[in-house]
Formats: C-alpha cells, sequence, structure tokens
DNA sequence: GTAGGGTTAG
C-alpha cells in the first residue's frame, strides 16, 4: 500500500518539471519498496520484467513471493486506473496528481515563516517544483490571510511561466493585497497588469474600491471610481453602484450620496443605485431620508421593488418598532409586491431578537398559507432562534425536517446548527455535523470552525482543537486574525495561558497585528499569575508586531 | 457584492 507521501516523495525528486499526461507509478519488482515513475511502456514491451522499472532504493532485495500484495493496491483517488505488466502492476498518475502533490509541497514550504515575498520566492526557485495557474490559484486562496506566501508564489510563479497569471488570478491577488492594506504593492500590480489588454476589468477595480472602503479609504476609493477610465474600464452605472454599495456596507452612507449628487447628472442611475442608498439610510436610521429617496425614484420612473421595501423592513425590525414594520408590509400589499422569503427571513429574525418567539414561529405558518418556500437561509435563522431560546431540540427538529421538505443544508445551515450545538456543548453532535459537511462537499469556512474552536477552549479539549487547525488547513481556510484571537481569548478564560502564548506568538510571527483588547486581555492574565517572564515576552512582541505593521 | 449570514465585555 502506497501512502500518499510515499507518492508525493516518490513524485518530487523526478517529474515535477515535466508536462506529458500522466505518469506510471510502480512499485519494485523485486521488493516491496516503491520506486519509480515513468511514461508508460509501449505496448510490445516484454510483460515479464519491463525494463521501465526500477528501484531507486538500494536495498537488497528479499524473495518476490515474500509479500503477495507488494504490488500497487488502492491508491484511492491517486490512482484512475490500473495496467498489469506481468508481476508488476502499473497505476496511471495524471496531471492533477501531480498537482496536487505539487500543491501540498508548496504549501509545507510556506509554512516556514518567510520575511518578504522575495524569500519566497528565493526558496521556491531552489525547491525545483513546475507550476501552473490553476495550482497557483488553489494555493492562494489557501494563503488568502497571509500577504507574504500569497505574493511570494504569484511572483515566483509569473517569473517561471514567464507570463502574466490569467486576469481572474491578478484579481484575486490584488484583493489579497488590498485585505492585508498593502496598497502600495496592490497598486505596483495593478499599474503592471494595466498594460495587457483587457486585464483590467471592472471586477479588478472592484476589488481595489471595496478594499480602499473597507480600510476607511473612502476618499481614495472615490478618486478610483473618478480615474476608472484610465485603467480602461467604463465609468458607468455599474461601476457608481459598486462604490456607492462598497461605501454603504463600511458604513459610510454620506460618500456614498456625495458620489450620488455629484454624478446624476451624467451618469443615469438605475434601480440598483436608488436601493443601494434606501439601504445605506436605513442602516443609519435616517427613515425619512430612506423615503425621500424611495419617493424620489417614483418619481423617475423606477417602481420600488421587494428589496426597497424589505430594507425598511429589517431596520424597523432592529429598532424593535413592530408598528413601522407592519405599515411598510401594508403598503407593499396596496402597491402589488409581496413579500418574499427574503423578507419573512428578516421579520422572523426581528421578532427572535426582540424574544417573540411565537411571533417568529408564527411568520412560518404565515409563509405556508401563502406559499412561499423556504429556503436554507430562512431554516438557519429559525435553527437560530430556537437555539438561542434555549430549545435545541427544536433547533436539532428543525434541521432534520429540512430534509424531508426537500431543502438541502448549505454552508449557512450548517454553520448554524453546528454553532449552536457548540453553544449546548453537543461536542459529539457538533462534530458529526462538521464530518456530514465533508460528505455533502460543502466546505467548512472560518465561521464553522470558529464556533467548534471556542466550545474546545471552554471544555479544554486540547486535542480536538489540533485536529480542528489540522482540519482547517486541509480545507484551505486560513486562520487570522479573528481565529487567533479567539484562540488567545478562549485559552485565556480556561487559564490555558501556556498555549494563549504560543498562539498570540505565531500569530506575530506571521506578521499579524493582534488586537488591542486580546493583547490587554492576554497581558492581564499573565500578570494575575505572576508570570512576569511571559508578559514580557507578549509585550515585546507586541511592540514588534506595531512597528513592522507601520513600516 | 441592490435586501437576510446574527458579539470583540462581563
Amino acid at each position: 500500500m502506497l501512502s500518499k507521501s510515499q507518492i508525493a516523495k516518490l513524485l518530487s525528486c523526478s517529474i515535477s518539471r515535466r508536462k506529458t499526461d500522466f505518469y506510471v507509478a510502480s512499485s519494485c519488482y523485486l521488493c516491496n519498496s516503491f520506486c519509480t515513475l515513468t511514461k508508460p511502456p509501449e505496448r510490445n514491451e516484454s510483460p515479464e520484467i519491463p525494463s521501465w522499472v526500477k528501484c531507486l532504493d538500494d536495498k537488497s532485495h528479499g524473495s518476490p513471493d515474500a509479500d503477495e500484495n507488494f504490488v500497487i493496491p488502492s491508491l484511492a483517488s491517486w490512482v484512475n486506473s490500473y495496467g498489469s505488466y506481468g508481476r508488476t502492476e502499473v497505476a496511471k498518475v495524471t496531471s492533477s496528481d501531480i498537482e496536487e502533490i505539487n500543491v501540498e509541497k508548496v504549501c509545507k514550504l510556506l509554512r516556514n515563516r518567510y520575511s518578504s515575498p522575495d524569500c519566497v520566492v528565493a526558496a521556491l526557485n531552489a525547491s525545483g517544483v513546475g507550476s501552473s495557474s490553476r495550482m497557483i490559484e488553489r494555493i492562494l486562496k489557501k494563503f488568502s490571510n497571509d500577504w507574504i506566501p500569497a505574493f511570494g508564489v504569484f511572483t515566483w510563479a509569473k517569473l517561471q511561466m514567464g507570463h502574466h497569471h490569467p486576469s481572474v488570478l491578478c484579481d484575486l491577488m490584488v484583493d489579497i493585497l488590498g485585505k492585508s492594506r498593502k496598497f502600495h504593492l496592490m497598486w505596483k500590480l495593478v499599474e503592471e497588469i494595466r498594460m495587457l489588454e483587457g486585464y483590467v476589468t471592472l471586477a479588478t477595480m472592484s476589488k481595489v474600491m471595496r478594499r480602499l472602503a473597507r480600510a476607511g479609504k473612502y476618499q481614495d476609493a472615490i478618486e478610483v471610481f473618478k480615474e476608472i477610465e484610465q485603467f480602461g474600464v467604463k465609468r458607468d452605472v455599474a461601476a457608481m453602484n459598486v462604490l456607492m454599495d462598497a461605501l454603504v456596507k463600511e458604513n459610510s452612507v454620506e460618500h456614498a450620496l456625495e458620489v450620488f449628487l455629484q454624478f446624476k447628472a451624467c451618469i443615469p442611475c438605475d434601480i440598483h443605485t436608488y436601493n443601494i442608498l434606501i439601504h445605506g439610510h436605513c442602516k443609519c436610521k435616517q427613515f425619512d431620508n430612506a423615503r425621500k429617496f424611495l419617493e424620489e425614484m417614483e418619481q423617475q420612473g423606477f417602481e420600488p421593488n421587494v428589496i426597497s421595501y424589505t430594507c425598511f423592513v429589517e431596520w424597523y425590525s432592529r429598532e424593535q418598532d413592530f408598528h413601522n414594520v407592519n405599515a411598510i408590509l401594508d403598503e407593499m400589499k396596496k402597491k402589488g409586491c409581496s413579500p418574499n422569503t427574503v423578507t419573512y427571513t428578516i421579520l422572523m429574525q426581528g421578532l427572535g431578537k426582540a424574544k417573540q418567539i411565537n411571533d417568529a414561529l408564527g411568520v412560518y405558518e404565515n409563509m405556508k398559507t401563502i406559499g412561499c418556500a423556504p429556503d436554507p437561509s430562512f431554516y438557519s435563522s429559525l435553527i437560530y432562534i430556537l437555539s438561542k431560546a434555549g430549545r435545541f431540540k427544536d433547533a436539532w427538529d428543525v434541521y432534520e425536517d429540512m430534509g424531508k421538505q426537500g431543502v438541502k443544508p448549505d454552508l449557512l445551515t450548517y454553520n448554524t446548527v453546528i454553532a449552536a450545538a457548540c453553544e449546548h456543548s453537543q461536542e459529539e453532535t457538533a462534530l458529526k455535523i462538521l464530518k456530514k459537511m465533508e460528505e455533502d462537499s460543502c466546505k467548512p469556512d472560518l465561521k464553522t470552525y470558529a464556533s467548534l474552536i471556542k466550545m474546545c477552549c471552554r471544555k479544554k479539549r486540547m486535542k480536538v482543537l489540533q485536529f480542528l487547525l489540522n482540519h482547517m488547513f486541509k480545507n484551505d481556510v486560513s486562520i487570522e486574525v479573528s481565529t487567533y484571537s479567539l484562540l488567545v481569548r478562549g485559552l485565556c478564560k480556561s487559564g490555558k495561558l501556556e498555549e494563549a502564548c504560543l498562539f498570540f506568538e505565531e500569530m506575530v510571527a506571521r506578521g499579524i497585528v493582534p488586537w488591542e483588547t486580546t493583547y490587554k486581555l492576554l497581558v492581564n492574565k499573565l500578570d494575575g499569575m505572576s508570570m512576569g517572564k511571559q508578559k514580557e515576552h507578549i509585550q515585546k512582541l507586541m511592540s514588534e508586531a506595531k512597528e513592522w505593521a507601520e513600516i
């Protein structure tokens, strides 16, 4: 039986740079050791002892009959077919297997902490691994919260292939740099691909605008929009909507409004533009202003739709102003605009938060009579509400009922059920669902793991915690500041200070600046336990992290 | 990426 690592070892020494479609992995004819990987033999080659099988290990050969299973048996997903040549069976290894192996090899290398992308490039150059765009995409997703390895691998592959990656990959890189607030590098990359035909699109500039807005650089985001034609992207309503949406989502309806007023004369807006403005104003509880835009859109000939009204329902609900919620629902009825699943979900959530559980459950009944079908998001909210009300058993029943109703759970549903199980300390159930997700090919995300990690810290389940961290890496979920904070906070609360320090250290080593609250909590705890030495160490790490952040 | 995804105290 060949292990994945044996194949990886073998492949890495010989074939990584070749481009043939498939290779043959075979075990030695004489010994059970895993030996060689070559192109398949020609049909007319002797099947007795294929000449192309050579043993790489120079170990003394025992009797070939000692172990009947010396041939390559099941390689599961690694191998898609077998051939038989005499006593040596062969397995085809496709180019996607090679990609898999290269991805693993590169990731292993990237887990060493490099201080700059250049160091990553040098290390990868020395490794002799080959690259492909598809492979880089997978690695970038794995390291999307870790800009140094991500940018290193991106640069290395570009140099190795001698040309730029496809534009979607460039967009991904732009986004990663923006997310880490490496705006200087982000711009350098954008400038670089601007020279290439068709590379910079609205998708690229959307990443730029959204990342700038997220960093609170509202004015910079607006400047990008004003100058967008210099990048070969049309300054039209689609681009304007992206900008306004980014500004609203990052809490500046004021800037969104400024853009709207400045451009409404030259860029004809659409229904989205108005809905973004309504959403923005509802979000900061400026209901009168929101109403003004609802009227303005009508005057401009755009009939308000279910999205327009649902914004009001959401934010009146959040205010627990159910009088106005009902007024909006009545208005919708009058205008012949039916609420949809989203509207009902929001309404039910609002009632749930207001602790009006029975009214919340009534929404579900109401939907059924109207014939509005619940979707996975709706069920997730229902599960959430029941769990928060301490009714885990009912929440679980709803989850099970979904299947019977033919609604497939999605990521949100799984996350909600896992969070509910964790909150009720149902460890086994929570892990069971994690497994179920795998079976359903539903990829877990940071939130999936966050609830599980929180529970493990609380219950001091260190082994399960380690299992989860490995699980995350395998699933391409990159650990970032919120996860580290969760770990440090959770372990502090459980009195596991040594472990908390280790995670704090790892976070800083990855170039992440810890949150001030996380830092203070840890230092206070260390102080309380008279762990002076560790406290000094953490203080030193924190000031280092802050220094780097400023560079 | 025009609306729902639900907490960073204690």
